[in-house]
RNA sequence: GCCGGGGUGGCGAAAUGGCAGACGCAUCGCACUCAAAAUGCGACGGGGCAACCCGUGGGGGUUCGAAUCCCCCUCCCGGCACCA
C-alpha cells in the first residue's frame, strides 16, 4: 500500500530543524519594525525637562520637506543620531529634536504645476519623511517637533519681527536689489551666486530699484567676527565667515570736489595718497551727475546706463588684469595733501556697494589702479619704493604693493612701510583731512520676498498713518490658505483681497496688508529654541526652560550653511539676547559638518542620470542597523565620499555574526570558570575595545570605531570555545559589546539584549565604563632595527627594562650576527614599541 | 589669482615622527553541499627560488628613523575673487 509523501512541513524533524536554525538567524525585516513599536508605545525617547542628569543639546539641521529622505540626509541624520545615543547612555539628559524648514518656494511650484495646494503638498511629504526618520531608528522625540509653516510657529517670526521693529533692528529702505524674474522675487546678496545666478533656481538675477525689508544685521558685526574666535566650529567655517563679513582697517580721506559737495573714498592705503593721480567714482555714485560737466554728460551718460545693464558674459569677462572700462566725466577734485588737481572718472570697477563707492586711484601701487591708468593713459606717481631697486613709472609692467619706504610724500619721505600706515592716519586726522575708519563687506539683510509661501510680514499700510506694525495681540498675521495659483508666477497674496483689505489698528480707516513674506531664513534662525518649549503661547519660547537646554552642544549639518543660515542665526541669537529671552551670545558651541555622500562614480548624486541611491530600499534589503554601520564605515564622515552598495555586505555579515555569538552563548549552560590567562585575554580585549570605541565616538571618528567593534567580536570568534562560552567572564564580553552596539545598530542590539535575558531597554543602560591599566597588554613585540631597517623582532614583558629589552636585541636571532664586526653608534630605545642601532663597519 | 582640504593596494580606508596598508569590500584557493546560496578556514602592494630588495603624486631637505615635519613642483576637490 503506497502512502503519500509527507508534506514538508508536517515532517516532525524537518520542522523542528527549522526552528532551531530560524531563532540563530538574524532577520533585521523581522526585528526593526517590531521594536520600533515597542518603543514609541513606551515613548523611550521622550526628553523630560526635569531631569538630575545633566543635558546635552544635541541639534541636526532640520530638513526642508521636499518628499523623501534620500541617502544623504540618512548620512546627516542617521550618524548623529549615533551620538546623541552615545550621549544618552553616557548619562546626559539628551536633547535630540526635529522639525522641518517647511516655507518656502518648491512648495508653490508644485501648487503652480500639479495644482495642489502648498499646504498639503507640505504635510503630505512630511508624513512621509517622517516615517523615513523612524525607520532609521532615529531617537527623535516628535512631541517636540517644529513646523515652520504652521501659524503656531510663524506667529512667533512675526512677533520677534515687530520687537526687532521696535528697536530699529527692522526696517525698509529703497535701493537697487536683485531680483529674480523666474521666482518673482527679490533676493539677499548672499542668495546670489557668481555671475549673477540665483541660488534657488539658476536663472540669471537682475537688479532693481525697490522698497524693501531689511534687518540691522551689521549693528552686530564686530560681535559676529571677535566670537568667532571662541567657537569650537571647523577652522574652514570660520574662515569663510570671516571672509564673509570682510573687515579691513583703513581711513576715510576727504577731497574737495570743484564746484560741488566733497568726495569721501576708504582707503587701506592712506600712506599713499600723496600718489593719488585720479579719482573713480561707481557708476551708481549719487555725486555722478552734479560732477559731470555739460560737455560730457552725454557719453556719461551712455556709459552708466550700459554698466548698469551689464549682462553675466560681460561682467565674467572683466577681470582684474584686463583692460578696464570707464569714462571721464570732465570733473576735477584736489588731493588733500599735494593739492593737485586729478581728474574725476567713473568706471565699474568700483563698487557702490562698498565703502563710499569712490575711490582714489593710486596707480603705481595698486593693481586694479594700474591697469587703469595704462589703458586710459593716466598719470602714474611712485611713494613707495622697494629696498634694493628703483621703480619708474614710465617702465612699470605692474603694481607694487610691497613694503618699502615713503617717497614723493612730503615731510614723511622715507617712513618706512607699513609701519607709515598708522602714522600718516594720525597726521592726517590732525590735519584734519580724514579719520580712522574700519569698513566691512558685510551688508544689511534684505529679508522681504515677494511670494506666498512665507511668513507674511505684520504690517498693514493706511493712507492716513503710512506704516504701521500689526499690535502682537493681532498676531498671528495667518496666511490665507484660500490663495489662487496662476502660472505667471505673481505671488496670490497680491489678488488676494481677503487678505489685502485691513484696517488700520491706528485710525481705524481701512488699510491695505504688507504682502510681502520673509525669507525662509528668517524661520531657521531660531528654530533650535522652539523645541525647548514647542507649545509655548505667551512667548517665542520659554525662556526658563531655554535657559535650561541652550546653547546648543553640538550642531551637526552640510557645509553649505556656513555663511548664510550660521550667520543669521548667530545674529538672531544677539537679538534674543538683547531682547532678554537668552542669556548667551552665541547659539552653537561646536559644529561639525558632514561630507558629501557622492554616486559611485565620484559625481554629485542625480536623478535624471539615476545615479541616486534609495534608503528605503537598502533598508528592505539589509535593514537599518546595517545601512547606518554602512555609512559610519565609508570613511570620516566629514569627508563623504563616493557611495558603494557592494560593502553594505560586509556590515550586513558583522551583525549576523555578533548574533550568532549571542544565539550561542544563550544556548549553554551557565556554570564554568574560565581559566586565568584566557579570563586575562577577554578582560583586556574588552576593557581595549570599549576605550577604542569610546574614544573615537567622542572625536567624530565613527570609521574607526566601527572597524574596533569588527574586531572586537572577530577577537571574541578566535577565543570561543564551548567550555569558555559558559563561563561569566564570557558572557560579560558579549554583553559588552552588546552595549557599545546600541548607538550604531539599535534595533539588533536591543534584540540580543533581551535574548541575554537582560532588563529592557539596551538604550536606557550605562556605557561601559574602561580601565586603562586593564586595556594595556603585558607582553609587547619590540621591532628591531640596524641603521633604522627592520631586521628582526622580539617579544619583551610590557614592563621591560631599558637594559633587559638591550640584551634581548643584541642576541635576537638576526640581530647578533649583523652587529659583528660592526660598531654600534647610538641605540635608541623606544619603550614597547623599537630598538634601533646605529652601527657602522669597525 | 588668493585661501583651505586632499593624492597611500583592484576599491573604501588605517597609521600624524617609530613594524605602511588595521578593518571592510572585491578577487582567488579550500572545506561544507547533489548543487547553489549562506557560512567557515586561508591567501591577497610589487619584484625575487630565497636571503632580501623596492614601495604612501614627483623632486630635494631635516632626523638614528618620515605617509607623518620643512622647501620646491604637480594633479584633484571646495571656498572666495575688481572689496579700494
Amino acid at each position: 500500500m503506497s502512502q503519500p509523501a509527507l508534506p514538508l512541513e508536517s515532517d516532525p524533524l524537518s520542522s523542528s530543524t527549522t526552528t532551531a536554525q530560524s531563532a540563530a538567524v538574524y532577520k533585521a525585516d523581522e526585528i526593526e519594525p517590531r521594536w520600533r513599536e515597542r518603543w514609541e508605545a513606551d515613548r523611550l525617547y521622550a526628553t523630560p525637562d526635569d531631569s538630575d542628569r545633566p543635558k546635552w543639546f544635541s541639534l541636526t539641521m532640520y530638513p526642508y520637506p521636499s518628499g523623501i529622505l534620500h541617502i544623504g540626509h540618512w548620512y546627516a541624520f542617521a550618524v548623529p543620531d549615533v551620538f546623541a545615543r552615545f550621549q544618552r547612555m553616557r548619562g546626559y539628559n539628551v536633547l535630540f529634536p526635529m522639525g522641518f524648514d517647511a516655507f518656502g518656494l518648491p512648495a508653490e511650484n508644485a501648487a503652480i504645476r500639479h495644482n495642489i495646494h502648498p499646504a498639503s503638498w507640505t504635510f503630505e511629504n512630511i508624513d512621509q519623511m517622517r516615517g523615513q526618520y523612524n525607520q532609521m531608528g532615529a531617537m527623535i522625540d516628535w512631541s517636540r517637533q517644529v513646523i515652520t509653516c504652521s501659524p503656531e510657529y510663524y506667529r512667533w517670526n512675526q512677533w520677534i519681527f515687530l520687537k526687532m521693529l521696535e528697536r530699529g533692528l527692522a526696517y525698509r529702505k529703497a535701493g537697487a536689489v536683485w531680483w529674480c524674474p523666474k521666482d518673482q522675487t527679490v533676493l539677499a546678496n548672499e542668495q546670489v551666486l557668481d555671475g549673477n545666478i540665483c541660488e534657488r533656481c539658476g536663472s540669471e538675477v537682475v537688479k532693481r530699484d525697490l522698497e524693501q525689508w531689511y534687518f540691522r544685521i551689521t549693528e552686530y558685526v564686530e560681535e559676529l567676527l571677535q566670537e568667532l574666535d571662541n567657537l569650537d566650529w571647523p577652522e574652514r567655517v570660520k574662515t569663510m565667515q570671516r571672509n564673509w563679513i570682510g573687515r579691513s582697517e583703513g581711513a576715510r580721506l576727504i577731497f574737495e570736489v570743484e564746484g560741488t559737495d566733497p568726495l569721501e573714498v576708504f582707503t587701506t592705503r592712506p600712506d599713499t595718497v600723496w600718489g593719488a593721480t585720479f579719482m573713480v567714482l561707481a557708476p551708481e555714485h549719487p555725486l555722478v551727475e552734479k560732477i559731470t560737466t555739460p560737455d560730457r554728460a552725454q557719453a556719461v551718460e551712455a556709459y552708466v546706463t550700459a554698466a548698469r545693464n551689464q549682462t553675466e558674459i560681460e561682467r565674467l569677462s572683466t577681470d582684474a588684469s584686463k583692460q578696464k572700462a570707464g569714462i571721464f566725466t570732465g570733473g576735477y577734485a584736489i588731493n588733500p595733501v599735494t593739492d593737485e588737481r586729478i581728474p574725476i572718472w567713473i568706471a565699474d570697477y568700483v563698487l557702490m556697494g562698498y565703502g563710499t563707492g569712490a575711490i582714489m586711484a593710486v596707480p603705481a601701487h595698486d593693481e586694479r589702479d594700474f591697469a587703469f591708468a595704462r589703458t586710459f593713459d593716466l598719470p602714474i606717481r611712485v611713494v613707495i619704493q622697494p629696498d634694493g631697486e628703483t621703480l619708474d613709472p614710465a617702465t612699470m609692467t605692474e603694481a607694487y604693493s610691497g613694503d618699502g619706504r615713503m617717497v614723493n610724500s612730503g615731510h614723511l619721505d622715507g617712513t618706512e612701510v607699513p609701519a607709515s600706515i598708522p602714522i600718516v592716519i594720525d597726521w592726517l586726522e590732525e590735519t584734519g583731512r580724514g579719520k580712522p575708519e574700519v569698513n566691512y563687506r558685510l551688508r544689511d539683510w534684505l529679508v522681504s520676498r515677494q511670494r506666498y509661501w512665507g511668513t507674511p510680514i505684520p504690517v498693514v499700510y493706511c493712507d492716513d498713518c503710512g506704516m504701521v506694525p500689526v499690535p502682537i495681540d493681532q498676531l498671528p498675521v495667518e496666511l490665507p490658505l484660500d490663495a489662487e495659483f496662476t502660472p505667471t508666477g505673481q505671488s496670490p497674496l497680491v489678488s488676494h483681497e481677503g487678505f489685502l483689505n485691513t484696517i488700520c489698528p491706528t485710525c481705524g480707516k481701512p488699510a491695505r496688508r504688507e504682502t510681502d513674506t520673509f525669507d525662509t531664513f528668517v524661520d531657521s534662525s531660531w528654530y533650535w529654541y522652539r523645541y525647548t518649549s514647542p507649545h509655548d503661547d505667551a512667548l517665542p519660547f520659554d525662556p526658563a526652560i531655554a535657559e535650561m537646554w541652550t546653547p546648543v552642544d553640538l550642531y551637526c549639518g552640510g557645509i553649505e550653511h556656513a555663511i548664510l543660515h550660521l550667520l543669521y542665526a548667530r545674529f538672531f541669537t544677539k537679538v534674543l539676547r538683547d531682547l532678554g529671552l537668552v542669556k548667551h551670545s552665541e547659539p552653537f558651541e561646536r559644529l561639525r559638518n558632514q561630507g558629501m555622500i557622492l554616486a559611485e562614480e565620484g559625481t554629485k548624486m542625480s536623478k535624471s542620470r539615476g545615479t541616486q541611491v534609495s534608503p528605503d530600499e537598502l533598508v528592505r534589503q539589509y535593514g537599518a542597523d546595517s545601512l547606518r554601520l554602512h555609512l559610519m564605515y565609508l570613511g570620516p564622515w566629514d569627508q563623504g565620499g563616493p557611495w558603494n552598495t557592494r560593502g553594505i555586505t560586509g556590515m550586513e555579515r558583522f551583525i549576523r555574526r555578533v548574533y550568532g555569538l549571542v544565539a550561542e552563548t544563550v544556548e549553554v549552560d551557565a556554570g564554568a570558570t574560565a581559566d586565568a590567562e584566557t579570563a586575562r585575554k577577554l578582560e583586556r580585549l574588552t576593557h581595549k575595545t570599549v576605550q577604542r570605541v569610546t574614544t573615537d565616538l567622542l572625536d567624530f571618528q565613527f570609521n574607526t570605531m566601527v572597524a574596533a567593534l569588527i574586531e572586537f567580536s572577530n577577537g571574541l570568534n578566535d577565543l570561543k570555545t564551548p567550555e569558555l562560552m559558559a563561563a561569566p567572564e564570557w558572557r560579560d564580553a558579549i554583553e559588552t559589546l552588546v552595549l557599545l552596539m546600541a548607538p550604531s545598530t539599535p534595533y539588533v542590539a536591543e534584540e540580543l539584549w533581551e535574548k541575554l535575558g537582560q532588563p529592557y531597554s539596551v538604550h536606557t543602560q550605562n556605557w561601559p565604563p574602561y580601565d586603562p591599566e586593564l586595556a594595556r597588554d603585558d607582553v609587547v613585540e619590540v621591532v628591531i632595527q640596524i641603521n633604522g631597517k627592520v631586521r628582526d623582532r622580539v617579544v619583551l614583558p610590557a614592563d621591560a627594562s631599558e637594559e633587559s629589552a638591550t640584551a634581548a636585541a643584541r642576541t635576537a636571532e638576526k640581530i647578533a650576527p649583523a652587529l659583528e664586526g660592526m660598531q654600534i653608534v647610538r641605540e635608541i630605545y623606544v619603550p614597547g614599541r623599537l630598538m634601533n642601532f646605529v652601527v657602522k663597519p669597525r
